[in-house]
DNA sequence: TCTTGCTAACTAATTCTTTCGTTGCTGGTC
DNA sequence: GACCAGCAACGAAAGAATTAGTTAGCAAGA
């Protein structure tokens, strides 16, 4: 049996879909503009991946004259949240403790950082009410 | 330009590194009875694949009278670390703190889970001493 | 010795991924 | 009305990923 079709962003696919979270909705010409610097494509490369991402649900496409605008229907959050329960699954056993431990183990964390990780943690809501309006509702 | 060959575990891979790392060194053979009840893969299936794996740098072998013995040469955590830093770089600009504000802002997280979370992060060294004799230091 | 059974190596088939050339349509220009 | 530029659609080419069949060697038992 074959490799099925990938559910997360490839390669490809991701380089694009940050254009697109930087860029908003764009014309495909107008992505292979902003590649062109660090990775110069084809305008029929840039065109299939886009397409490809329009089936797989994460962006869509308006007509404007003759020209289609893609514009992403997934948020980058959502998409990289995706991505980290992906790994959850994978690698974790869908543990988030144990992905914070090993996130926390790697040699290069400084205290600074561990400080930062901490202050993120003690903001998260879910707990007893912290009393920092901190809205943070954004999401579906 | 075809794709480069994906440095990280692809699904048929990793199937295999965690029965090789919950066995630790196994027979062809006996990778494929593990794998019987939920895979059901045919022995060159399970070759090819431990073979990658072998080019790729994760597993060893030794003969052991006319058949291999493989086992794994990177460890688990290293593999899942590893996996970390890709997702890291590839959707959070290398920010841990990004990553963990993710994790944290997953609708599904409940307050014990989130307890649980902020006690890893209270037993992470680097900080002031804790003052809770926890070693934790098992790690290369 | 000859056969049987297991093993590794090679190769194949299928789909995915990435890149891009070609084709055909459409809208504007001369 | 004919020509040119730009754009989407189609499909191809090449390597990766997944599964598996075939082949050949080798060791143990009949």
């Amino acid at each position: 049996m074959p490799p099925k079709r990938s559910i997360t962003l490839t390669e490809a696919e991701l380089r694009l879909m940050k254009l697109l979270w930087l860029r908003g909705e764009s014309a495909v010409a107008d992505l292979v503009q902003a590649l062109a610097d660090a990775t110069p494509l084809a305008y029929t490369s840039v065109l299939t991946t886009v397409r490809i991402l329009e089936k797989k649900g994460y962006v869509t496409h308006r007509q404007e004259g003759r020209a289609f605008l893609y514009s992403p229907c997934v948020a980058e959050h959502e998409a990289s949240r995706s991505e980290v329960r992906h790994v959850l699954q994978r690698f974790f056993g869908n543990s988030r403790e144990r992905l914070l431990i090993s996130l926390l183990g790697d040699d290069e964390i400084t205290p600074e950082e561990l400080e930062r990780l901490r202050q993120a943690i003690a903001a998260a809501p879910g707990d007893e009410d912290p009393a920092q309006g901190n809205p943070t509702a954004e999401d579906a």
